[in-house]
DNA sequence: GTCGATTACGTATTACGTAACAATT
DNA sequence: AATTGTTACGTAATACGTAATCGAC
């Protein structure tokens, strides 16, 4: 318990009031300027309206911070340890606003991570028809553990799988199948064939677009490397089908939603590995909120299986 | 790389304003207090104006934080989060103004520990003269090694030591001596006596003021501990010597400087641990800051040695 | 004279209170 | 009727800019 004497009386009318946020922010670059004038530029404020700020925010802290000398203006000790804590509160002021904009965002958005391009395109319209006012975004992600973690995580509001995901705490629905067809020009020998297999086309180079997912690693698996012609560019690639004869991977999905260029043949590929069943899934407790999504989805599966 | 459809476009004139303090002052009593009108009453404003106020901090978030209804008010989840991060917010406000306070005033402050009492009557009118406007706070603790640290935490400016410290970062310089007495009533069997040695006293109770630092330890090994009378008021330690006979100790400073209850004999005690040396020290590097003070101080010490 | 800071004064902004009003309970 | 929040309007506080002034290099 020290003794105190000889108490500097500087304990007068201290106020209780806090410093406001705009005298910080001119406090602080001064501190970084150096000058009244120079801070006072960077700030787009007169060099008096300045000058009286750093009076007033002196008068509230209750305790010299600068040193005036020769018509200069400098930050004492105190006053770099001031410019310090106040470059702090200024940091706590954006970050809640960033973190505020940034989680009401994310209560506008649904993101929806899918090991393949195709079930996006199915359910983007559905997902844009039944979250009305929602923002989206979708990621193409190849495997569905990190799938799985995100959704987990709430980084994916859905997601669309591989394989059924079995945890208590993820509803997952049975969503469509995709089966593999290779388009080749009517040239091709294999033009013919009812069906191929990944070893009949071991010999052959095929176009692959680099935004498919899984596919690309069921590709790189059933095929020699050197055969994948792979496309990074989206447009490139539609170029290039146009363009040239090259073979390329195609699906009855797409095709039964029209995608299918003039002059090639599609051929189904019987592997087991050319066939996907897709899942959707989120969070049980987030079932409710997308129980049209799940139910558009369903009706959508019971016209597959007519 | 998420792509992102369908984005609300809800980034319209986004201010880059930072939010004021006393709108989160205001915004975290309306989270604190629930309703506008009770939180109105607490921060001894108008419900209007801090229902003003409340438009305003959302109208610069650009996001709902508000879930009105029924001519209710309340937060929403986003809401709660920035009330959460307005009161970091304020907190690191109020944190940037206690230590600013704090240690502007450490600033102006000499602290001064000493292993006994003696010496800071000597020394604390020397600081007050040579050190104007400073205040000064004293401790006495009784180890010196606590004020050896206490110096190099810079805990303590001045330390006054029993032992000589032998540190490179440490300036010490000898100070004075102090030689105990015990002052007996003249009826006591030993008043008559030229000196007296601990072992001589060892049947007799004597009152020990409890703030005498260092000397405790000395009584607490050199006397059987039932005989020492500690008394921890200093008031009533005074009122005790003059109502009763007790014998208690004094020292020839104290007696120098007239301390010296009438109707008592001092008896010197002769055993080495009744004699202290006192030493003063501060850090090496603030040897120049505090070099009226030693040189006081040696003023002092020739005057003891004629 | 230039640069940097302050003082003086007028102005525009704005945060506030009062009063009136609207909507539930 | 009582409680709670909003709108309307006038006022007081205040943050700012312009112009003038001071001081040092």
């Amino acid at each position: 318990m020290p003794i105190c004497y000889n108490g500097i009386n500087d304990s007068y009318t201290m106020g209780d009031t806090m410093i406001e946020i705009y005298l910080l922010e001119q406090f602080v670059a001064f501190a970084k300027y150096g000058t009244l004038l120079r801070a006072a530029e960077e700030l787009h404020i007169s060099q008096p309206a300045l000058s009286r700020s750093m009076k007033k925010i002196e008068e509230q802290l209750g305790v010299q911070i600068f040193h005036r000398q020769n018509s200069k203006v400098s930050l004492n000790e105190t006053g770099r340890l001031a410019a310090d804590y106040a470059a702090r509160v200024l940091q706590a002021d954006r970050e809640m606003i960033e973190m505020v904009t940034v989680f009401d965002r994310s209560q506008r958005t649904i993101s929806i991570g899918s090991c393949a391009p195709f079930p996006l395109q199915e359910i983007i319209p559905v997902l844009q028809d039944n979250m009305i006012g929602m923002a989206i975004t979708s990621e193409i992600i190849d495997e569905d553990e990190r799938l799985v973690t995100g959704l987990k995580n709430r980084i994916y509001q859905l997601v669309i799988l591989n394989e059924k995901a079995e945890h208590d705490d993820i509803f997952c629905q049975r969503y469509i199948d995709e089966k593999l067809y290779v388009t080749l020009p009517q040239s091709h020998p294999l033009a013919e064939r009812a069906s191929v297999s990944f070893d009949d086309l071991k010999d052959t180079r095929i176009l692959v677009s680099a935004g498919v997912g899984f596919w690309m690693n069921v590709c790189r698996k059933n095929m020699p490397e050197d055969n994948l012609l792979i496309q990074k560019n989206h447009d490139a690639m539609g170029e290039l089908i146009e363009a040239s004869s090259l073979p390329f991977f195609n699906s009855d999905c797409m095709m039964e939603r029209g995608y299918m260029p003039p002059d090639r043949i599609a051929v189904p590929i019987i592997d087991s590995e050319a066939k996907a069943t897709y899942y959707i899934a989120c969070l049980s407790e987030d079932k409710r909120k997308y129980s049209s999504v799940f139910n558009a989805v369903r009706g959508n599966i019971i016209r597959e299986n007519f």
